[in-house]
DNA sequence: CCCTTATCTGAACAATGTATAGATTTTAGA
DNA sequence: TCTAAAATCTATACATTGTTCAGATAAGGG
């Protein structure tokens, strides 16, 4: 059984992977506002139609681009959670502001991609297999709370309350700056305010 | 003086403001990202040619429209705080309270107007006569917190903390509203998350 | 009244998403 | 193995888009 088809003269063996994949690079350079289904077509080599055998029409390409990126996400920020061992409440602390600068490190070095993810093409309730609270790094953040309130350097009165705050507190600041309307120095700070406001001091 | 010049056979008269406010109405109806030139042209009744007389390009008329957005949005929060009165500690929380759901509600009320505004289009520091500082909905927010700190409502060590922490949450919740990546109901406890976190008690 | 300047039109171009008909290859059944 | 059906891809076409440019039309100043 052959893994990946050899390009014949005239069928392509794995069309669907390669528009995602070209897609995904397209995306990566220009954002997702600028790809275009026939550049992505001509890169593989393939005519404009052959795409619409996989993909009802752009969007649904610029979907399933996007979905895939929240795993990339979660895998960097696991990739930095991992760094810091151990189950004391320094630990802890530590891993809540990495995994605070990790969402934004990441969404910063690809702000195109933080773009799609956040876009109407990735919404989460249209699709009914991916759901934020089930989503990876929402799991991460929910986790790192519980540790938080484990080892005591978070007040279990404020667990409840800072689920949604860490969240909505992180993803605005970060989708601001990578926007452009807030400064990027201005990240720390609000991390710290964050940290603040939940309790947790140094 | 004529106030508003008569549309002749051949010069409109006031061609600017009349491509900035059919642009606002077909932003508003279906969104900056489908904003036709075209389109704006057809409906004021002129060639498409002839919007490039007083905008370079697409792009410099959906900033025009975005940076005009803030004054209403300013307008909204201030119609609505101009109903909670007096200088009581109850009244500025009240009003707190009420800017922050302002925001929302203006920003569910025209969706696309909201995402007009924090899109590349509209970047604050491109432009040095917008500064997020001195925009009226942000001023709006420094004025709220300080009522709160001095009805002694909001703790002085917390007030340095409050205010990149406010804006971001409120703008985070609402944006991710907004765009169908959190459920509406959500919004309410958010608020409530951010009080509690501030030590706003009821 | 003429001439400069501002304003607008007409036609054109390249790029885009997408539909449809037909060509080519693969695959399954006899 | 042969053949018919299904899967896959191409060619062509169409409407729409932003934008450019040469030229037409009107307004205003001397």
């Amino acid at each position: 059984m052959p893994l990946a088809k050899v390009r014949n003269q005239y069928h392509h063996g794995d069309l669907e992977s390669a528009l995602i994949s070209t897609a995904r690079k397209l995306t990566k350079r220009n954002g997702f506002e600028n790809l275009s289904l026939r550049k992505v077509a001509e890169d593989i080599g393939v005519s404009p139609s052959a795409t619409y055998h996989y993909f009802p029409d752009r969007d649904s390409l610029l979907a399933a681009v996007g979905f895939s990126l929240f795993d990339e996400l979660a895998d960097y920020q696991e990739h930095q959670l991992a760094k810091i061992t151990g189950s004391t409440a320094k630990a802890a602390k530590d891993r809540f502001r990495s995994l605070g600068n990790s969402y934004f490190e990441w969404a910063v070095k690809e702000p195109h991609f933080f773009n799609l993810m956040f876009s109407e093409y990735c919404l989460m309730d249209a699709d009914p297999d991916h759901k934020r609270e089930d989503s990876r790094p929402y799991m991460n953040l929910t986790k790192c709370l519980d540790e938080l309130v484990s080892t005591g350097t978070l007040d279990e009165r404020m667990r409840e309350h800072s689920e949604l705050l860490s969240w909505t507190v992180v993803h605005g600041a970060t989708s601001l700056i990578v926007s452009g309307h807030l400064e990027s120095d201005g990240y720390k700070k609000i991390l710290d305010d964050l940290e603040y406001a939940l309790g947790i001091r140094k």
